[in-house]
DNA sequence: TTTAAAATATGATATTTGTCATCTTTTTCG
DNA sequence: CGAAAAAGATGACAAATATCATATTTTAAA
C-alpha cells in the first residue's frame, strides 16, 4: 500500500500541516481503496468514522430536499478532505457521497485523526481555515439560491466548473456530468437545465457534445451570472 | 464595565470554555456598546479584526446579492458569538450585521482572542464545533433555497422563528422584523411575502397585528414546509 | 448484436413568482 | 400635532420555471 509521507495530494489539504512520525502513523492505518463510477462513498445518516482522502476522481456531494429532490451541494475532487464536519461534531453525516467517476480514496480512522487534530495545532488550525472556507463557499451559495434566476445560476455553475477542472485534450470540461447532476447543482428541474444549456450553446457561450462540454464564452457567462 | 467572569451570556458560547485567568484577561481588553435598532455593527468587506458577543438584542446578517437584493443569512441574538470565521481566515468580513432592535454587544480584539485559540484547546474545539454547525446549517439552507418553494420556505422560517425566539407576554414572538426583512430571510419579493404571509393568516396558521407574529398552528405549518 | 432502459431533447401548458401601479396604514420627525 | 416618508397591502399583469407528454438518442444488458 502506497505511503502518506510520499503523497503527492497531501500537499494539497490540510494533512500537509501534519510532521513526518504523525504521517507515518497515519499512513499504518489508513485504508485505500478503489470506487467505482456510481458507487456511494457514504450515505446521508451514516457514521463515517473518518476522514477520506480524494488521491484521484470526482464525487457529488448531496442532501435530500423534503420534496424528495437530491440538492448537489459540491464537488469534491483530487487532493480533497472529506467528512471533517461529522468528526468534529460526532454526527452522522448530513450528506451523501457518490463517485461521478472511477475514484482512488485513502480512509482515515476517525480515532487517529482525532489524535492530531488535538496535538497538532498547525494542523487543527488549518482544518478550522477548511471549514471556515467551506461556510463562507455555503453562505455565498445561499445567497445564489435565494436571489439568482436559474440561468444565473447555470452561467456561474459552468464559470465554476471551468476554473476548478482541468480540460481534456480537446478542450472539453475534465468532468462528466449528466444533465440531471447540472440541474441538480442549479436547483432547478432537468428540464429546464437542458433547456437553458441548448440556449447557451445556441448563442455561443458553449459547445456541448453529449455530456462533454466545452466552454466558449468566459465573460458572457460571466456577465449572466451576475444579471447582464 | 461589566466582567465577563460574571457575565451570564458567556455560558452560552465558546467562551464557556476559557479558564478564570483567560476570561480576566478578555475582560480588561474587550469593550463593551450599545447599539441603537438599524445601526451596523459592521459591513460586508470591513475588517471586523475580533469577535462580538451579543449581551442583548437581535441582529440581522445578510449578504448582497449580485442583482443588488440583501439576502439574510442568520439572525444573531443573545448568546451568541459573532465574527469567529473572519478571525480565522485573516479576510474582511463576507456578511454584514446590522441590529434589528437596540443592542449590547462587546467586542474582544483579534489579538487577545487568538491567544487563546492557539492555547486553549477546549476552545479551539468549541469553536470548531460552532463552525461544523454553522456548516451544516448553511447546507441545510441552500437544499431549501434550491428545492423548496417560497411558501414552504415561509413556513419553516416561521418555524424558525417559534423554535428560536422567545413568546412576548400576549403570545407573539419576540422579535420584531419588517415585511421586508422576512423576505429577505426567505428569498422572494416583499410583495409576495405580504401575499403569503395574509395567506397563512386567513388559513389561521398565524395571527399577525402590525409586526407581530402569533404562530397558531405548529403543525400545519411544518406539513406545510415539507411539502404537504 | 439486439433490445430494453435510461438519458436527452423539445413542445405545450400550468403554476409560481416577480414587477409595477396604486392605495392605505403606520411611523418618523420638524 | 401634522406633514412627509416609509411600510404594508392588494390587484393586474409579465416573466420565470415546473410539469407533462412525447420523441429521439445514447447506454447498458441480455
Amino acid at each position: 500500500m502506497s505511503k502518506c509521507e510520499q503523497c503527492i495530494v497531501r500537499q494539497l489539504n490540510s494533512l500537509k500541516e501534519l510532521s513526518k512520525e504523525e504521517l507515518i502513523r497515519i499512513s499504518d492505518c489508513k485504508t485505500s481503496t478503489m470506487i467505482k463510477k456510481g458507487d456511494v462513498l457514504f450515505e446521508e445518516g451514516e457514521h463515517i468514522n473518518g476522514v477520506f482522502c480524494i488521491r484521484d476522481g470526482v464525487c457529488k456531494v448531496s442532501k435530500m430536499s423534503a420534496n424528495g429532490k437530491d440538492q448537489i451541494i459540491k464537488l469534491i475532487k483530487k487532493g480533497d478532505l472529506i467528512g471533517e464536519r461529522s468528526l468534529i461534531t460526532n454526527e452522522t453525516s448530513n450528506l451523501k457521497a457518490v463517485a461521478i467517476n472511477d475514484m482512488e480514496v485513502c480512509f482515515i480512522p476517525k480515532e487517529e485523526i482525532m489524535k492530531d487534530l488535538k496535538q497538532n495545532s498547525n494542523f487543527t488550525m488549518s482544518i478550522l481555515n477548511d471549514l471556515a472556507s467551506a461556510l463562507k463557499q455555503s453562505d455565498n451559495v445561499v445567497v445564489d439560491m435565494a436571489q439568482k434566476t436559474v440561468k444565473q445560476r447555470l452561467a456561474e455553475t459552468l464559470i465554476h466548473l471551468h476554473d476548478s477542472f482541468e480540460k481534456k485534450d480537446n478542450g472539453a470540461l475534465d468532468i462528466q456530468l449528466s444533465r440531471d447532476d447540472i440541474a441538480s447543482i442549479i436547483g432547478t428541474a432537468t428540464e429546464s437545465a437542458i433547456r437553458l444549456l441548448s440556449n447557451f450553446k445556441k448563442e455561443k457561450l458553449i459547445n456541448l457534445k453529449g455530456k462533454e462540454i466545452f466552454i466558449l464564452d468566459i465573460a458572457k457567462l460571466k456577465n449572466l451570472s451576475e444579471g447582464f
